[in-house]
RNA sequence: GGCGCUGUACCCAAGUGGCUUAAGGGGAAGCUCUGCAAAAGCUUUAUUCGUCGGUUCGAAUCCGACCGGCGCCUCCA
């Protein structure tokens, strides 16, 4: 199995350091404001990785934290008026609402950074007895040029950084690139007591902190957007790695961007949806089909076409999947099993999705299977329930288990029967006899008044289907 | 200025030296089914991969130049 390594900018063979476990850190959201749908591929992303190892067979710890003290948040606390963890605790509420409609498995831990102040403090502490970090009256930063391999993450070299800074140059640091460990406490902003006073931590050594706390010194995958990259990877490393000697991360994976008309979609850029605005007009199932239609490392455009496109390619799979549900119900024991070459799917889902998560070919996999099986239920009517199961089973295992494009127990949910359905049968009945007496006036009359219901009749074969608008 | 990504059919998009004279989805067209309509299923749909040169028995895939799009270098998934 192959996973693309930003570190070496290669595709790598996975060989996770205690197999069959595997240790998975995923950069989480700074909790200030709704995530946007740009934030969900990410989100997906790692979600679908994740599930890979699991049908592998690993056992994956996954963990994935909560900045929940920043300059946003801060900013918003002012700005309403509340108190910081007020905001930090209503916007990491909103956050599992909006993963959980995603669709997105829990992560095993959602360390927050201030339960790990003290964990902070020592690794700090750590760096500034290796004397890579310094205190300036109470702002600890970290000493880039005391790190020798620092740039090596996002191949930027230390002198070439410095030349192209965009910033003003803080004069009270060695170096331009040197990062903040701990902001010294500012009037009325939260604060923490620490041996340098009272203050509160950069943003970048909560995930090292965390990271080791949760999973150890080095760990297996280490994910988040293209953005991470630098300053905030580099920075990581730079702290771990500086702190502990011993390698971080094994694998770094990026995810691409989501962009608006071939911009990223950003906060600063105001060109953004909320993953809940988009999930009011558009299906999860349709969100992760769209986005495991291209591969997860480029860039993406967002547009509601593309997403209504992808929602037909869903379709197409739901109505295997129901078709298989309708068929299983009345199939014989007994029946004919027919040759189907179930081995060739699953290699060839596995074989593209081993080479770097390859979705948009573990998609073209499901669809070819998806004509496969049409064709296979078309021409052996009489096939056993055993067989039509297994052909359900590959749905579920792929794209259910794994990609998360479609969800078949939602499906038996849809189901349940209750007074509108019986009622709804009672109609279709009554209509069914209006055909057998040919008074189609009244049959398309019935038809046309339950459209304006909201339901739609379609006819078929075995009786009417009814679908709501 | 530095580093990196990218340009494949009407749209989205995979493929990075021969298995591909290029997957898959959407769209479009045809067929099957059918009282009609719809739905669904099946079939078809790029001799061609930004442009121009080069390497090679062989290139969308490697090299060079050029044209276009984007990202990071500041908070950002």
């Amino acid at each position: 199995m192959l996973i693309y390594n930003t570190l070496s900018r290669l595709k790598e063979e996975f060989r996770p350091l205690n197999p069959p476990f595997v240790t998975m850190y995923m950069c989480g959201p700074t909790v200030y404001d709704y995530f946007h749908i740009g934030n969900s591929r990410s989100f997906i992303m790692s979600d679908i990785v994740r599930n890979y190892l699991v049908y592998k067979g690993f056992k994956v710890k996954f963990v994935m934290n909560l900045t929940d003290i920043e300059d946003k948040i801060i900013k918003k606390s002012i700005e309403k008026n509340i108190p910081a963890e007020e905001v930090s605790q209503f916007y990491t509420d909103a956050f599992f609402e909006d993963i959980n409609k995603l669709k997105v498995k829990k992560a095993d831990i959602y360390p927050k950074a201030t339960a790990h102040i003290q964990e902070m403090i020592e690794l700090i502490l750590l760096l500034e007895k290796k004397g890579i970090a310094y205190n300036v009256n109470g702002d600890v930063y970290y000493d880039v040029k005391n790190f020798d391999s620092y740039g090596k993450l996002s191949g930027k070299k230390i002198d070439e950084l410095e030349s192209g800074a965009r910033v003003d140059v803080d004069e009270r640091k060695n170096n331009s690139l040197d990062f903040s460990l701990w902001k010294k406490a500012k009037q009325s902003e939260p604060s923490w007591d620490s041996p340098w006073g009272k203050g509160r931590p950069g943003w970048h050594i909560e995930c090292s902190a965390m990271s080791t706390k949760h999973l150890g010194e080095t760990i297996d995958i280490h994910a988040g957007g293209n953005d991470l990259i630098f300053p905030h990877h580099e920075n990581e490393i730079a702290q771990s790695e500086g702190a502990n000697e011993k390698e971080f991360v094994k694998y770094w994976m990026h995810f691409g961007f989501l962009n608006i008309q071939n911009e990223k979609m950003s906060k600063s850029l105001g060109n953004f949806f909320t993953a809940r605005d988009v999930l009011a007009r558009h299906s999860v199932e349709a969100i992760r089909l769209f986005f495991c239609q291209t591969h997860y490392g480029g860039p993406l455009n967002f547009s509601d076409e593309l997403l209504t496109a992808a929602q037909k390619g869903v379709d197409k799979i739901i109505n295997l999947a129901e078709r298989l549900d309708n068929d299983i119900n009345k199939a014989e024991v007994n029946g004919s099993t027919p040759i189907f070459v179930f081995n060739k799917f699953y290699s060839d889902f596995e074989t593209v999705m081993d080479d770097d998560f390859n979705t948009p070919q573990a998609a073209a996999v499901i669809f070819d299977f998806v004509r496969a099986a049409n064709k296979i239920i078309d021409e052996n009517p009489n096939s056993c329930k055993t067989f039509l199961i297994n052909l359900k089973e590959f749905l579920k295992k792929t794209a259910d288990e794994v990609l998360g494009v479609i969800h078949l127990e939602d499906l038996n949910k849809r189901v349940s029967p209750s007074l509108e359905t019986e009622l709804i049968n009672l109609i279709l009945n009554l209509r069914e006899d209006l055909k057998k007496e040919k008074n189609y006036k009244l049959a398309d009359e019935v038809r046309n008044k339950l459209n304006e219901l909201g339901l739609i009749v379609h006819d078929s074969k075995t009786g009417a289907v009814v679908k709501r608008k």
